[in-house]
DNA sequence: AGAGAATTTGAGAGCGCTCCCAAATAGAAA
DNA sequence: TTTCTATTTGGGAGCGCTCTCAAATTCTCT
């Protein structure tokens, strides 16, 4: 008999079965806008976004994304949430350390992971994030192996993790070889465009001879302007990003980068999250993906 | 007694109001992700996305989001709206004048409004868009009266109702203008950033002295392989795009460029498909949003 | 103060499903 | 064939709301 059910194409009430079930078989996505990332990096959440979405069709789960602005709307979002029911687990796509969602929701019960590293609570949040600082630290020691040695750093937003986790692979990959690490050739910077821009003329007063930027947006604004004042990449300055978005590959010289497994992120905080609703006392699960180093042009490596 | 209840905090379940409502409080928003558009173009999803969560935060609903791949992810979608009724409505992302979801909409009931004309149904159809004959005829009448002559033509996707609208626009201008339309200035492309690499190879052939691209992406492209080959922009060849991605204005030279209001688009598609949740009878919504064009630098107009 | 209208309050049905338990049926062992 | 067990089937109850209708209360007017 539910055989022939299946056949005639039932498709049950979903609002019907979640009232009895306490399952709305949807997951929420929420994005605070307030980050730069968002307007500048503009690949970064559509990828995540991708994988997110991925994971939860597989698994036959609606998502729903939330775009939050103000403080009210954190607020608005959270009653959703938490108080109604209206999903069953959020993913929370922010990296700012201090997000206040991540309070809402630390003893509501409601299963929810983040992408990025949370700034506080480590031990108890469940996230998905990337090695920034061995990835960071690989990017320059290429850099010295490559024969560079007044390295410079633009910084990313460092009231962010990751920010602040490449500033430590600069670091780490200076020590390693030996190098001194000079203040005066780190720049702080906030993942813009801008900051490579601005960023580029303190460096290049110093006379660096590379320049590792915190990701590809500063490293295009790095590119500008070393563009405009005549200076040669890889030839004068060597340059290397982060994130390697799609039009690293059409800069010229073509930026060398670290590879940035968005997608996968996505993936995994929707699976974490799927596990994590199914069975809520399985502890937080943290995973870090791996990345790779993308040799191009812009780093004076030969590339054939 | 009903005045304590709202002071209390109380929130309804919603899966319990739905069931008896017939109404989710929740909108999808689909994007086939099959368009390049997507991988390419990142700045407009984001940006549409945004401006359809504003409209629906503003009026209590949510948003769902669906990726489509597949034609069979098409029909699990349609089946999860439609015969499932998990949202009031749904707005529809895609150009695309096949899109096979339109066929399956049209008749069954649920509301639906379309980002960008649909291919076919006009008359039937709900969608917001902007006037992309018009917009493009008086980008390249701009560049008419700014002396240039040979006007080349990179088109978008000419499957898209939005790339066939720019070509028409381009020989609107030249007609006006009393100027020939030479079809050896019209290079098919798809809206990507190859498309104006390879397409400006053509055009320089045949002596161009401006190129219209369809959007910024293959306007990028334009200008990497007009530098590459050191053809100076705009003094020997000049340009204008279409979109005014945040990056346009970081090109060097500066891109002249047209502006879409992608964000009011999203706003006014998720407006359309409230008003059509309300009074489904209240016939087809169309609306046309107007565009700018935005001088900078690569048209070769002065500016101050 | 009393009759009428307007408003508030309360009780009950029902939305479409899942879950539980009892009844019926099918299958396995004696 | 009979008995016991395993599976299927069917009939409620109930999830938390909204909506309707009747009863109770308040207000307005004569």
């Amino acid at each position: 008999m539910l055989a022939v059910i299946a056949q005639e194409g039932f498709v049950p009430n979903p609002a019907a079965r979640a009232l009895v079930t306490r399952r709305t078989h949807a997951i929420g996505v929420v994005i605070p806008l307030a980050p730069l990332t968002f307007f500048e990096d503009t690949f970064y959440f559509p990828t995540l976004l991708q994988g997110i979405s991925r994971m939860t069709t597989e698994h036959d789960h609606a998502m729903m994304l939330w775009l939050v602005q103000s403080e009210e709307e954190h607020q608005t979002f959270y009653r959703r949430i938490v108080t109604s029911r209206l999903m069953d687990g959020v993913i929370i796509a922010s990296a700012a350390s201090d997000e206040p969602l991540i309070d809402y929701f630390l003893n509501s019960g409601v299963p929810f992971v983040m992408v990025e590293r949370p700034g506080s609570h480590i031990d108890q949040i469940s996230f998905v994030s990337i090695d920034n600082e061995t990835s960071a630290c690989n990017a320059v020691s290429h850099l010295i192996t490559l024969g560079r040695r007044r390295i410079g750093h633009i910084t990313g937003n460092l009231g962010i993790a990751d920010g602040v986790d490449r500033v430590r692979g600069y670091e780490r990959a200076l020590a390693t070889a030996g190098l001194p690490v000079d203040q005066a050739l780190i720049v702080e910077g906030n993942f813009s465009h801008s900051a490579g821009y601005l960023g580029t003329r303190q460096l290049v007063e110093q006379h660096v001879d590379a320049i590792f930027a915190a990701n590809d947006i500063t490293a295009r604004g790095v590119l500008q302007a070393l563009h405009e004042t005549h200076i040669r990449v890889p030839d004068d300055i060597a340059l290397i990003g982060f994130d390697d978005l799609p039009t690293a590959s059409q800069l010229s010289p073509r930026l060398t980068t670290v590879c940035h497994p968005v997608q996968e992120k996505g993936q995994m905080a929707a699976s974490i999250l799927l596990d994590l609703i199914e069975d809520p006392g399985s502890g937080p699960h943290q995973v870090m993906l791996p990345t790779q180093l993308i040799v191009r042009e812009s780093c004076g490596a030969v590339v054939l």
